[in-house]
DNA sequence: ATCATCCGGTGCTAAATTGCAAGCGGTTTT
DNA sequence: AAAACCGCTTGCAATTTAGCACCGGATGAT
């Protein structure tokens, strides 16, 4: 039962969870990209995860009570991966990692779009994006009505990107 | 010159800079350990790191512009590291960090109480603490007088231990 | 001056983790 | 009936990690 850990630490606690090249990476593409079965999240990773990779952390994010899985009434060979409440509660961590690596590594405008509104949203905004995904992922009633924090964030990106592709193009 | 990044998202180039298991504890005893020396970062961090990890990941904290290193004028054979700014910019990423593990790991009491007080300081204290950092660490001037954050958050971690150490002796 | 200790590492070996490609039994789509 | 898709698993090579002994020079106490 018991594993051994490093330290009592929070924070070394926190990256005996996830604190490797993949968890977040996972976590991120299941709560901000909407993926929840095993070939989106395989095929549809901006990094290029391997399988077994994969395999492997979402059993120890299973494991870890960070996610749940079930099966797909649609399809009896799919499954259907959400976050848990433990796993939402990392949003703020999300945004902070994002505000960070806007600024201090090269990511691509694209890229960092929904970084930056869910920086300039502040705990608001973070706080909006947790209630609707504990609504999608846990049933929690949402009293909320009008766009969704993930829908604005996506037509954001999609909107960027469309005006590159253009700006391209012409 | 250019490594190849698996993506330009900006959570991902955060995790390719400090998504280890390693980096952010060293950036850690750093910023809010006060340890700057080789030695001390080896022999003083709760987790036990190894010398060859230790030496590995300064030098590639180093190569990624996140510490400095520098001759201790006292002492011939002695390194002093130093966080750049682009590492003190972390602090509310640790913060939050530290706010998730005291919710949702096992994380000891007393360990937790610098990350209680970081959560409950909000960004007014984070503000405070990057200032002070960047005055000890670049240099830079600091306006704001009395006991500082490092301190009061020793002192909090101190005072805890000591209550601690007399419950359990009486 | 001598000797134990401290300094930032290096080198070795074993073990664990990672990445890649292929495949598997079954299901669903065409 | 065939092709594509489903969530994985397996085998294998390469990399990374962990632990530990050790180094040559510098320092401090006697």
């Amino acid at each position: 039962m018991d594993v051994a850990h490093r330290s009592g630490c929070p924070i070394n606690l926190s990256l005996e969870v996830f604190g490797d090249r993949w968890s977040l990476i996972i976590l991120r593409d299941m709560m901000f990209g909407g993926r929840r079965h095993f070939r989106e999240l395989l095929t549809q990773s901006e990094e290029g995860i391997s399988s077994n990779i994969l395999a492997d952390r979402l059993k120890m994010l299973l494991d870890q009570g960070m996610i749940t899985k079930a099966d797909d009434p649609s399809h009896k060979q799919k499954a259907i991966y959400s976050p848990t409440e433990k796993a939402i509660a990392l949003v703020p961590v999300f945004a902070q990692l994002g505000a960070w690596g806007r600024r201090y590594t090269a990511a691509t405008e694209e890229l960092s779009i929904r970084a930056q509104l869910l920086e300039e949203g502040g705990p608001v905004l973070w706080n909006r994006f947790m209630s609707e995904l504990a609504h999608v992922h846990l049933g929690r009633p949402l009293r909320r009505k009008g766009p969704t924090v993930a829908e604005r964030l996506q037509a954001a990106y999609d909107d960027l990107r469309a005006r590159k592709t253009k700006r391209k193009t012409t």
